[in-house]
RNA sequence: GCGGGCGUGGCGGAAUUGGCAGACGCACUGGAUUUAGGUUCCAGCGACCUCGGUCGUGGGGGUUCAAAUCCCCCCGCCCGCACCA
């Protein structure tokens, strides 16, 4: 019994795709174009077979689309600035450029070996100044045109490290590699001004209809719409206002205090003439932001003695507290508080004795029987105790509220946005330096045109904490480009997510000497299908569309949305397993023993096998995909991430499942080149008359190939795949010796190949050739469904009575409804539980159903 | 707390979108082949059962000739956001 030689078979026709130049690629005017792109790897070492579900989806849709006919772009690259490269250069001395491209050439060889069709000559990495050149230029120009901002922020800061940290990067207020306290500074930051496009980039999600409904919501939430009110209080005694912004303009008459942030100017300054203030603001400063934190902590509040007046009526004067709940980033950093109609504030209020004025009463509600216990009020009424608001719902009332404070210059109505401006600085070495310069006399200045680019120093050293850059003897000293003077480079470099916010252009045109040749990306964007994991469904995905309006202002192209269709993928998971002592072990550490089955360590000591768990170096769940190839192949490993599970689900990785589509992949093999029955030459006439097996099998053949068109369309590849090997059991069985059979069986087998070539392309080849074809499958146009053959001409109808299943008969297609009538009425068991009596109600659905009411 | 998703055999999942629940597969069981294991082939595989049926898609109710699918209530799990003014 013969097996398919997979290591021979697909290192044949990878270099056969690759002499070819099949999916080498350019733009062709006169065929439609087709843009698909996985999320580019972050080049950490080796792949497992975890990452490369998403690599062989978008494979299978771009051999698909290739087949429909489109010019497809499918290009592959690397996100290769990043942390990891700066701490392997701690932990082992390697340079973080030789570390990364390294694993970049480790990478690509893996890829390379899972025969995806993507155009090598446009691969790119984010670390090689070729690349970075061109977004420093596109830093200057957003500095030219505003969009890149120096500004005071108060950011995590590591004292030991001495370096900015994430808010992922703080682990219970301290840093996660130093173990040291966190704490908040306020430093100088360049920022990008995404803000200004929240409400473009919050309206557009509406119009991306093929991207999954979750990713827009989480996009929406994130950018979070407010409408309501700035409203400005005076302050006692002093010539300025305390600005503060509010969605429940309708409940100000029932204030009773008001309340900064910790950061707040107002607060500082307050603080400069209290001790135990300042000791309360550092305190709050103290104070982790991380959630278990937040939930923790208790609402605090410090009275500064200011007193502000309200906006409507100078004579109530209100409380100014700071309070550590109110934060410096949304809004204004202050509030008022209404406590009957605000739950936090009401908590406030009990706490520190200030009264509690009710504004909004319940519908049926009588104002004397109506007090506020220990829960705000926080639904739709009406106003009362308001003044001139009296009697409006809480609607007309805002609308109210905020025309009397513009009438009286006391406030306006506004937007604001949650969205924060992005912040881009890093102290770290491994990045793209950010091309400005610091003078004494002329300020910021931009790196000219002629010095870019601004590449990173070779010559580095980690032993020190710190930035590398900043510590670097020479290479942050510069003459001024505008005085001549001189100057120092800044030395922070961008966040990464910079690089891969345009990416996708470059593709377009990646030898180019501009960031890309306009032509070139008006022809292939937007990408058609992207697709990647949803944990990017804020930041890169976000990043990216407002990169494509800024690039857009400065005059770079004229496309506003970067992503037409995004798929978000399931991740791979894997049991995990400890020893005894708690250490994760890797699954080819653990055997299953004879004779009691439990798993066992190389040592022989018993395993706890724990919970399915997404793939990860840290649990040591992986399974390597260099295993996976030399066991299996490329092509099973494919059909096994396309077919175990819906595609946006999680797939579970497992022996049995490897092996059972290896067993069916040499099934296959022997099916179509041993055939049951002698094929006819590729090309023969199939003849009219059939036998009965025949005839349904073509018809099988048809309805499938309409079916799997449809399937991938759809993204149902696991359905897709079910569907083919439901033809090819089918086919297994056709072996009657009738003349004309050995055709269909070739139409069949040709079928087959044809609609998993997308899936496993190696073995494809191979059955193409092997069925006589001196042509390339990956050159074969997807096959089309003979609409005569995708309907049976008979049909299996179900009978039912009462609405329960009573029995089946098949009956021509589209039979006459009194003939169909006549025959499930003559079914022996319709017949018994009638009993004699005529039928109330016969429902027939054709060619599907008939429900016989008694 | 707010927002979203999901719940179908031992497991992954299908179900023409209201019309034969469990396609396709994994695991398992029996048989054949094999010196044996593996492979391969055949058969079985939701539960109960008096073999005629009865029940069955998280639970309860409803709409309908007909519900996994639509409506209401409840339970459970997952994800996102969250001191958001």
């Amino acid at each position: 019994m013969s097996r398919y030689n997979f290591k021979e078979t697909e290192a044949k026709w990878q270099a056969i795709w690759q002499e070819r130049r099949s999916f080498n690629v350019a733009v062709d005017r006169s065929r439609p174009k087709y843009y698909v792109l996985e999320m580019f790897p972050y080049p950490s070492g080796k792949l497992h077979v975890g990452h490369v579900r998403n690599y062989t989806m978008g494979d299978v849709v771009a051999r698909y689309k290739r087949a429909q006919g489109f010019n497809v772009l499918h290009p592959m690259g690397w996100d290769a600035f990043g942390l990891p490269a700066e701490n392997a250069a701690i932990a082992s001395k390697v340079h973080p450029a030789d570390w990364t491209y390294e694993n970049i050439a480790t990478m690509r060889g893996q890829l390379k070996r899972m025969g995806l069709t993507y155009d090598w000559e446009r691969e790119l990495a984010t670390c090689h100044p070729g690349y970075y050149r061109h977004e420093q230029k596109m830093f200057i120009d957003f500095l030219a045109a505003g969009l890149a901002y120096r500004k005071e922020s108060w950011v995590n800061w590591d004292p030991v490290d001495q370096t900015v940290l994430a808010n992922e990067q703080v682990v219970d207020g301290r840093g996660w590699r130093t173990g040291a306290l966190v704490e908040k500074r306020l430093l100088s930051q360049w920022f990008l001004r995404i803000s200004d496009f929240a409400e473009d980039l919050r309206q557009a999600l509406g119009d991306l209809d093929r991207w999954p409904e979750r990713v827009r919501l989480m996009q929406e939430n994130w950018i979070g719409r407010s409408e309501g009110a700035r409203v400005f209080f005076p302050l006692v005694g002093q010539d300025e206002k305390l600005e503060v912004f509010t969605t429940r303009q309708d409940t100000l008459f029932g204030a009773s205090f008001l309340a900064v942030a910790p950061n707040h100017p107002l607060a500082q300054r307050a603080a400069a003439g209290d001790p135990a203030l300042a000791e309360f603001i550092a305190e709050c400063n103290r104070m982790g932001t991380s959630e278990a934190v937040i939930e923790a902590a208790e609402k605090k509040g410090y009275d500064t003695g200011r007193r502000a007046r309200h906006p409507f009526d100078p004579a109530i004067e209100l409380p100014v507290y700071v309070a550590n709940f109110v934060l410096m980033e949304y809004g204004t950093g202050a509030i008022f508080g209404c406590p009957a109609h605000d739950q936090r504030d009401l908590d406030f209020a009990r706490k520190y004795g200030l009264k509690v004025v009710p504004v909004v009463l319940p519908k049926g509600v009588a104002p004397e029987d109506f007090t506020i216990g220990d829960t705000a009020y926080v639904e739709d009424g009406t106003l009362f105790n308001s003044r001139f608001l009296d009697g409006l719902g809480v609607a007309e009332a805002k609308r109210a509220a905020g025309e009397r404070l513009e009438q009286l210059g006391a406030g306006q109505r506004s937007i604001i946005y949650r969205l924060r401006d992005w912040g881009v600085s890093r102290q770290r070495y491994w990045g793209c330096p950010i091309p400005v310069i610091h003078c004494a006399a002329c300020g910021i200045v931009p790196v000219p045109d002629s010095a870019l680019p601004v590449t990173l120093p070779d010559d580095v050293s980690f032993d020190t904490p710190g930035n590398p850059l900043a510590l670097h003897p020479t290479w942050k000293h510069v003459d001024c480009p505008g005085c001549g003077g001189k100057a120092e480079r800044e030395t922070d470099t961008l966040d990464t997510f910079f690089e891969s916010s345009w990416y996708f252009l470059r593709f377009c045109s990646p030898r180019s000497d501009k960031a890309f040749e306009p032509d070139e990306v008006a022809y292939w964007m937007p990408v058609d299908q992207y697709i990647g994991g949803v944990e990017h469904a804020v930041l890169h995905l976000l990043y990216s569309r407002f990169f494509m309006r800024a690039l857009r202002q400065c005059g770079y192209l004229d496309v506003k949305e970067p992503f037409a269709g995004l798929f978000t993928q399931g991740m791979v998971c894997h049991q995990t397993y400890q020893d005894e002592d708690g250490n994760w072990l890797f699954p080819e550490e653990v055997t299953l023993q004879d004779p009691d089955g439990i798993p066992r360590d190389a040592r022989g000591r018993p395993v706890t096998t724990g919970r399915l768990e997404k793939m990860s170096k840290s649990k040591k769940n992986v399974v390597g995909l260099d295993g996976i190839v030399e066991e299996y192949g490329a092509d099973t490993a494919r059909l096994y991430l396309l077919s175990d599970s819906p595609p946006e689900r999680d797939l579970e990785w497992t022996d049995e499942g490897i092996e059972g589509i290896w067993r069916y992949v040499n099934r296959l093999w022997r099916m179509i080149t041993e055939p049951a029955l002698p094929l006819p030459p590729p090309g023969s006439a199939i003849l009219d008359e059939l036998s009965p097996a025949a005839r349904a099998a073509r018809h099988a053949i048809h309805r499938t190939i309409a079916t799997v068109g449809d399937d991938l369309d759809k993204f149902r590849f696991n359905r897709g795949v079910a569907r083919i090997r439901e033809l090819t059991n089918l086919l297994e069985a056709l072996d009657d010796k009738q003349a004309g059979t050995g055709a269909v069986l070739r139409e069949g087998f040709e079928t087959a190949v044809r609609l998993f070539g997308p899936m496993m392309p190696h073995l494809g080849e191979e059955l193409w050739h092997r069925l006589g074809h001196a042509t390339l499958l990956a050159d074969q146009p997807w096959p089309k469904a003979d609409p005569d053959l995708t309907v049976e001409d008979s049909a299996t109808i179900a009978v039912q009575v009462n609405g329960k299943l009573r029995g089946t008969m098949t009956l021509p297609r589209d039979a006459e409804a009194a003939a169909a009538e006549a025959e499930a009425l003559a079914l022996p068991a319709v017949q018994r539980l009638l009993e004699g009596r005529a039928a109330r109600k016969i429902i027939i659905v054709p060619n599907r159903i008939i429900n016989v009411v008694v």
